[in-house]
DNA sequence: ATATGTCACTTGCGAAATGCAAGTAAAATG
DNA sequence: CATTTTACTTGCATTTCGCAAGTGACATAT
């Protein structure tokens, strides 16, 4: 279900770096085709991992947004991300050391940034 | 680098059910191919996460065993595997029970599993 | 000692997933 | 009204995967 190469990572990516929108998913982690794209926001929408919404400002956007289910993956993603920053030379220390400081702390931040409201980034 | 259908379900089967021959692999989560378990294998030792080492008694056998970079993907499995129970029907409601009573206990119980010995299952 | 079985694979091949480039429709912008 | 932007789709070549059928080293039974 995730278990792909993708699909995990666009969730760190709406998590850790606020992405919601294709074009931001395109620029986020640069490398994904279009139609893989499509196709991985399709089931992570038929999953109920993440939604999707029209931008009432912008016909021609649409806002993804993590479900409840999806704000769930935190602790999974944050393991992944310290786990990856013990064991391999990653990106964004200060993140991990953001993490490392208060991992609860960390992980309260990501749920709020998701809980309502069309905030972009921080 | 674990991104793909297979590496993570082979560490799973390592740290919650205890799996380190082919064979065994081969039954823990039936489906897989045997040519691409001999290449996830070789994969995840590439990655420094198992090591292989022949067993002594029967020439035939190798033992997969995790290392402690491997043995870190612990806390990653542990939440993976609340996430799992908490939104998708999923199985051994008996471990989850048992890692929710207490987490740091059950991983510290996974990798007391790996530190030396050939015991197998639990 | 030879036949059969087990274990950890490899090989070949069709099917499915992926990557890339180009195209499209609807809405926004100049 | 022409051009851009956004979120895609389509076609096609390449890669990966799944399945069935070997293979070779060792173990076991006769």
């Amino acid at each position: 279900m995730l278990g792909d190469r993708w699909s995990l990572l666009l969730i760190r990516d709406m998590m850790l770096r606020g992405a919601r929108s294709y074009k931001q998913f395109m620029q986020c982690y640069e490398g994904i085709a279009t139609n893989i794209l499509a196709d991985r926001l399709r089931k992570l929408i038929a999953y109920r991992i993440i939604t999707t919404e029209p931008d009432p400002s912008d016909g021609r956007k649409l806002t993804y947004r993590l479900t409840a289910k999806g704000i769930d993956l935190a602790p999974v993603l944050t393991e992944m991300v310290l786990w990856a920053a013990a064991h391999e030379d990653t990106g964004n220390p200060a993140l991990v050391q953001k993490i490392r400081e208060d991992k609860e702390k960390f992980m309260a931040g990501v749920r709020q940034r998701w809980v309502s409201g069309p905030a972009l980034r921080s």
